[in-house]
DNA sequence: AAGCTCTGTAACTCGTTTAATCACGAAAGA
DNA sequence: TCTTTCGTGATTAAACGAGTTACAGAGCTT
């Protein structure tokens, strides 16, 4: 096992450059490139341990992408682009493409709000669920609940929540520690703490929320054996919307009943 | 051929839904879901060409993705979240990743300065070109010396010419149209204007430049019978550096008559 | 000048991935 | 009960990329 770290931030590189589209052959190449400058195709072929003959396809690659320069001498010497520079006409040019992928999204999406949907869903994953989350909370009219464990209580979370208070939407937060407590009376002043509704942290953790008593969202973390704990795969939900839907009935019923025994205390 | 407007914003989503990773199955599926806003294996089969078999490892694909909400029930029923939230998850994961690609390479980036390359070298593509002039023009000591066609005097140039103006380095700019100079002398106080060197425009344009008298480039636009005018790629340059540099040499030779011609008369 | 090494291009092989098809048991409806 | 539909799993076929080999020309060495 390798502890190099000069090893490790180089396969680092390679992978990301590989997501973004370019081949093995290229990405180990580039990185080769970086760390020594410049080189030949043969210099190059001996830290990146690519075949030589496959280095010319490589750097006609990167030189595509505007990622190298060449210099036509013999041997052909190729000369890597600074890591900043780099950085930054990868950030242009994905930035450029979400644009066009957003675009093209918006002009397909039917403009009709969509029919409320019916029956039970699922979510996996931290960030798509606190997505889901979220736009829950930008649709609340009334009043939020929401409990959850201090992990999941992100800035995102509490900036929505703050916004939601300002509409004049009621929002009770449980299940938070002592002192996120403390910091969310000064962002949120119109939020009511409440205890948590059972212990919480004994079991595996998750998320519990009802939007205006119709939209409700459940969630919880799948540490099991074999998922790492900071993994921000390893958390499942599903949601339901709507008066008759049989989610909401039940989360309906134990946040009421819960809440109404702990304010009459 | 088609001029369906809705056809091409499909076919744009799709290539780069496929570009950031995604198999063109999931692709297909997820726009053809995001269109209809949910629906069964069936109906995204009939919509997409997919295989309606396949439909469901397209899905699981974008479910791991965060990108659709799966209904277990029979049939599945699936559920494409808004393009906005879909945009902004991408743009979220794809700045975390530019964000370890710069840290990497910035490990593995030689720390002392590069030795002065020799010889003569290419860029090509606009960008690469403009991100080359950029670094130039950030070294720049004493005097800037740039020539260019009005559609490659772009705000980021102007810029950075700006930045080095107030440095004290003294700034020559030609070749650009008398609506332009207004514009410059506004941005760029310390600049002086000089006409093209040459009837710059009859013939296929480009940029020529250099830097404190020892760093060159010269650049055209390879309009030719193929390439597109706006095609951003069409333009092909080569630099070099250092007082012996054969490029150098001959451009600082063209542009000291030419200018001093200019100015004694 | 002959023999050698090295460079750069091109073609080819192999393996993996991915698109596309097929077979089938379970479930639902007629 | 018969028929259709659904979801899973396995199988086939095509495409792509990694890795190898062949070779002509240029440059050195002796």
């Amino acid at each position: 096992m390798s502890d190099d770290p000069f090893e490790d931030a180089r396969s680092v590189a390679v992978e990301q450059l590989e997501r973004f589209g370019l081949s093995a052959y290229a990405a180990r190449t580039f990185v080769a490139l970086a760390a020594h400058g410049s080189g030949t195709a043969r210099k190059v072929s001996q830290v990146s341990e690519v075949p030589r003959t496959q280095v010319y396809n490589a750097v006609e690659e990167l030189h595509e992408h505007g990622l190298v320069h060449i210099q036509h001498a013999s041997p052909k010497r190729f000369w890597a682009i600074s890591s900043e520079t780099a950085s930054r006409t990868f950030q242009h040019e994905l930035r450029r493409r979400t644009e066009i992928l957003r675009t093209a999204l918006e002009e397909i999406e039917p403009p009709k709000p969509q029919a409320e949907q019916r029956g039970v869903w699922t979510v996996d994953g931290q960030a798509a669920i606190t997505n889901r989350v979220l736009e829950f909370f930008a649709d609340a009219g009334d009043e939020i609940v929401y409990m959850t464990v201090g992990d999941l209580l992100t800035d995102e979370i509490i900036e929505a929540l703050g916004e939601a208070a300002e509409r004049g939407v009621s929002v009770r937060l449980g299940g938070v520690s002592q002192d996120v407590q403390d910091r969310i009376q000064d962002e949120i002043p119109g939020a009511t703490m409440f205890e948590s509704l059972w212990m919480w942290s004994d079991t595996a953790a998750g998320r519990l929320m009802m939007v205006d008593g119709q939209k409700t969202l459940v969630s919880a973390l799948v540490n099991g054996a074999e998922a790492s704990p900071s993994d921000p795969r390893s958390e499942t939900a599903i949601w339901g919307q709507g008066n008759t839907n049989s989610l909401v009935v039940i989360l309906r019923a134990i946040f009421t009943w819960r809440l109404d025994t702990a304010e009459s205390e």
